[in-house]
RNA sequence: GGGGGUGUAGCUCAGUUGGUUAGAGCGAUCGCCUGUCACGCGAUAGGUCGAGGGUUCGAGUCCCUUCACUCCCGCCA
């Protein structure tokens, strides 16, 4: 028999009644009576509540022992009344009387309560993240990680997936973000770079045949913070597939997010195939590639109406022929909201740092009438033109936009979920996943002028290869998406280029050399030149995931050991100086400036 | 790199227009209490008001600088 429990804190019932018993665990609240102890003893499965009285030897050391004090007691299972039965947890229909205990660990007084249900600083949190662990509600998120991360890979078996590990230092890649780098003892001067992602590898891996590939991926990174971004490590579902096409990949996400966000979730799943939209309609529609399709609002490029003759709204006139376009919004039956809901979006506008949005109400006074500060700039028919366009009906109102189109589609996308938390149209307890597709190849850089690579420059542009127009790069179109699901971006894929030929191509066009592609992904390069499958692929963010299941909005209560802002480890002080014989190993000196 | 928020007891927070000795709950320590499950009651200890500087007769409160944590922008192919 085990020396330390019988039984775990979540175990006995009514049927152990009379039974002698062992447990162990952590003090998690004690309800000191003077002549009668009660002790919630807890451990990783629950809780028992445990008695003892001033008749035992050992009541008084129990009485003074620290809450989070680790101990073992030995005693009986014993019924409790009814009145006493507790229905919060599961083994309150019992109680333990304390026959002896004995302390195994010992507990300083506590930085934080963990018995709590108060919110604590995270500088507090992290510096004591054992302690944070210990508590309910992120104890059950990384148990609930645990348990999603085992299923996926379950799943992804099933589905044919087999895992492979690829190497951790690896090399600096150009593109793409901030390497970690590790110095080479063996080569001076050298760095290793940990990987951003397994992308070279796993594409290697469907060069060397092996079809199918899945694997639960840490992914270095060295960019600044967000509630949803780890600094530093994250990890991805990565996966990539050998002779598929782009609904291949889909339909293999489709299978696997379908099952396991109705395993671990109660919230329901708008459809279980996930719409399709393309990047270009993404931004004219929602004014964003990451949309929330749990709202309802749709913006509409409503340019061509202030243009008209019988609009004489000359604030907007002017700025269109200085390049501007207008979008707006309907909200559906909002004509009775107040003044005060309308003003207050046209000022949130402002506060975005845009020049606000200008509103009507629809109203059918014997005709068709705009109600509102600039429903008088409006004709009868340009309000119909209106209605038509953008599906509006007597009843509803209508934001406007006006701006350049970058800046116009932030505002537009900003004010959609503005309006639609205002007026709660966004239902909590749904999923709204989405596909977006079709990115272009290539983009303008917005300072430079120069042409870029929009997302990855390994992926397959769309159509004939032998038709593409390489005058027109800004039109040609990659098998590249996106899966959103309620405004996150779960992940990036791609169906890759695995023609050498067409990559030297692509790569001209935002100027690089010949040479300069073998040097710089030599790798990859070579490889694709000694018979490699089409594939493509796709890697999901685990966190991500794991967020949205456990109903987080920050990326810590998922995570067991993150690092906070500054990208700094509070409990294990990483971090942190090394001394002199590791740098002159390393054939490293430091100059920091001041 | 830039912008916003926060910083007062071990923890969570209050602190009025700048005005006497900076408070509460939890926790800790001590005492009382045999059916609680956020047990109850009483007492005690515990403070560089993040730090530095300034204005003022007087600063937790106003100003400047700085640090820490956090949210956002940039960044994240």
């Amino acid at each position: 028999m085990n020396k330390y429990r019988t039984h775990n804190c979540n175990e006995l019932r009514k049927k152990n009644v009379g039974n002698k018993v062992i447990l162990s665990g952590w003090i998690n609240k004690k309800r000191d009576h003077g002549n009668l102890l009660f002790i919630d003893l807890r451990d990783n499965y629950g809780i028992t509540q445990c008695i003892i009285d001033k008749e035992n030897t050992s009541f008084e050391s129990l009485e003074k022992t620290q809450l989070e004090t680790v101990i073992k007691i030995e005693g009986d299972v014993i019924d409790r009344s009814k009145d006493t039965v507790n229905k919060e947890i599961d083994t309150g229909e019992i109680e333990v009387s304390i026959k002896n205990f004995k302390v195994l660990g010992t507990c300083k007084e506590l930085p934080l309560p963990v018995f709590s249900d108060q919110e604590y600083s995270e500088e507090i949190r992290l510096r004591y993240r054992f302690l944070d662990l210990r508590r309910k509600k992120i104890h059950e998120n990384i148990i609930l990680r645990s348990k999603v991360i085992s299923f996926i890979r379950n799943e992804m078996n099933n589905l044919g997936f087999l895992e492979y590990q690829t190497p951790i230092l690896t090399s600096s890649s150009p593109e793409g973000a901030r390497d970690f780098l590790v110095p080479s003892r063996l080569n001076p001067g050298k760095f290793y770079a940990l990987p951003q992602a397994p992308q070279q590898f796993k594409q290697l891996v469907m060069v060397s045949g092996f079809d199918k590939y899945f694997q639960i991926a840490p992914c270095f990174r060295d960019e600044d913070a967000r509630a949803d971004r780890s600094p530093g490590e994250f990890y991805q579902l990565d996966l990539e597939m050998s002779f598929v096409e782009q609904e291949d990949i889909f339909n293999v996400i489709e299978a696997l997010f379908v099952k396991t966000f109705k395993k671990f979730s109660s919230k329901k799943l708008v459809s279980n195939k996930f719409p399709r939209i393309s990047y270009k309609e993404s931004l004219l529609k929602y004014g964003t590639d990451k949309p929330d399709l749990r709202n309802p609002l749709i913006i509409h490029e409503v340019t061509e109406i202030f243009s008209r003759e019988d609009v004489s709204f000359d604030i907007f006139k002017k700025l269109i022929k200085s390049g501007c376009n207008v979008r707006c919004i309907v909200t559906k039956n909002t004509k009775d909201k107040p003044r005060s809901f309308f003003d207050g979006i046209d000022k949130w506008a402002k506060d975005q740092g845009s020049s606000g949005m200008a509103y009507f109400t629809l109203e059918n006074e014997r005709e068709i009438t705009a109600n509102g500060p600039i429903g008088k700039f409006f004709s009868r028919e340009s309000l119909k033109d209106i209605m038509k366009k953008t599906g509006a009906k007597v009843g509803d109102s209508i934001f406007f936009a006006c701006n350049k189109k970058e800046e116009l589609e932030k505002i537009t996308s900003l004010a959609r979920t503005k309006i639609a938390n205002e007026l709660k149209l966004i239902s909590e307890n749904t999923f709204a996943f989405c596909w977006i597709v079709d990115y272009p190849m290539f983009e303008k850089d917005s300072l430079t002028n120069e042409i870029k690579f929009s997302h990855n420059p390994f992926s397959m542009p769309q159509g004939n290869i032998d038709d593409l127009n390489f005058n027109e790069p800004l039109d040609i179109l990659a098998y590249q998406y996106d899966i959103v699901c309620n405004g996150i971006e779960l992940s990036s894929g791609a169906i890759r280029n695995h023609i050498p030929e067409l990559m030297y191509k692509l790569f001209s066009i935002v100027g690089y050399q010949k040479k300069e592609v073998d040097q710089k992904f030599s790798g990859m390069i070579n490889a694709l030149s000694y018979g490699a499958p089409p594939h493509g692929g796709i890697a999901p963010g685990i966190d991500r995931i794991v967020m949205l299941l456990a109903n987080e909005k920050n990326i810590r209560e998922v995570t067991m050991f993150p690092m906070n802002q500054n990208a700094e480890d509070l409990m294990m002080n990483a971090p942190s100086v090394v001394n002199e014989e590791q740098l002159k190993e390393l054939n490293l000196t430091l100059k920091i400036k001041k």
